[in-house]
DNA sequence: CAAATATTTAGAATTAGTCTAAATCTATAA
DNA sequence: TTATAGATTTAGACTAATTCTAAATATTTG
C-alpha cells in the first residue's frame, strides 16, 4: 500500500490533474469524484473518468486534496487539507467543515487506548444541520 | 428517514434476522455484510442477498447492532452499540473499537463550532496497529 | 530522432447495495 | 380451519462508485 516515489515523472501536475485540482480549489464545497469529472470536461472535454480518478489519486498522495469517505455512497473530496473536523447532517447528508482543536489534544489518549501508533485524529459530529433544523 | 414502527409483525426477529444477528454476535470482529451472508448461509442455507441487508437494516434500526461506514469499501457491522470510538490501520485496514470518554464530552463544543444540532460524536484515530508495527 | 516510460483514454469488469416481482409465511377473523 | 391481508423472503436484475485493461498519446532522455 506504501509506495515510494523514484520515477522523475511521477509527480508532474499534467494539465488533466492539474484540471482536477482547480476544480477542488473553487469549490466551497465537497464535490465527488462524478461531479468533479462533469466540472472538469468543461475545460478538458476529453478528459476521462478513469483519469479523474486517477488524478485525485495522484493529488491525495502528494497532499493537495484530502479525500473524505464516509459510506453514504461516494467519497468527497475536500480542498482543506490541515487537520479538521467533519459534521454531517442526519436528515440531508451535508457534511462541513469544522475544527476543534480539543479533538487534536486527544491523539496520546486515543493511541493509548488503542495500542495504535498514531498518525491522526478525526471527530465526526452526526446531527442536524441549521437548515433542516429550520425545516 | 425516520419511521415510526406500527405494525404488529413489523417488529418480529425471524428466523432470518436472527441468524445474521447470531453471526454479528458471534465475532470479535466487524464483518462486512458479505462476509456475514457467507456465515449466515452455514446456518440457513437458502437466505439471500437481499434478506441480509434487510436484516441488517432491522436490526440496526432496532439498535441491536451499530453500522461502521469508513470507506474502504463495504460497511461493517459491529455488535458493540453503545457509544465508542475506532482506530484504522493504514497498514492492513484492520479495525479496532475502543473507548475514550473524553471524545464523547466534545459534543457540546462540537455542536457549538458547527452549528449542528449534535446527535453522536465520534472519534477516529489513524494510524499503525500493533502487528503492522512489528512486521 | 528513437526508445523507454508515463499518462490518458474508452470501455469492460468488479463490488456494494438496492429494487422488483413472484413466492412463501404468519396472524387473524369469519 | 380457511380465507385473506400484510409482512417477509427469494432470485435475479439493476445501479452507482470505482478499478482494471489494453491501446493510443505524450513526454523525457540518450
Amino acid at each position: 500500500m506504501a509506495q515510494l516515489k523514484e520515477n522523475k515523472t511521477e509527480d508532474k501536475l499534467t494539465r488533466q490533474r492539474d484540471a482536477v485540482l482547480q476544480v477542488i480549489r473553487s469549490r466551497e464545497d465537497h464535490p465527488t469524484a462524478n461531479e468533479i469529472f462533469q466540472a472538469a470536461r468543461e475545460h478538458l472535454p476529453t478528459i476521462s473518468h478513469a483519469t479523474v480518478y486517477n488524478s485525485l489519486r495522484f493529488l491525495r498522495e502528494a497532499g493537495l486534496v484530502h479525500e473524505i469517505k464516509f459510506g453514504d455512497g461516494a467519497s468527497r473530496y475536500d480542498r482543506e487539507t490541515d487537520r479538521h473536523d467533519h459534521a454531517i447532517c442526519n436528515e440531508c447528508g451535508k457534511l462541513v467543515d469544522f475544527d476543534l482543536p480539543q479533538a487534536a489534544d486527544l491523539i496520546q489518549a486515543a493511541a493509548r487506548k488503542s495500542k495504535f501508533q498514531a498518525a491522526s485524529v478525526h471527530l465526526t459530529l452526526r446531527g442536524i444541520c441549521p437548515d433542516c433544523r429550520k425545516a
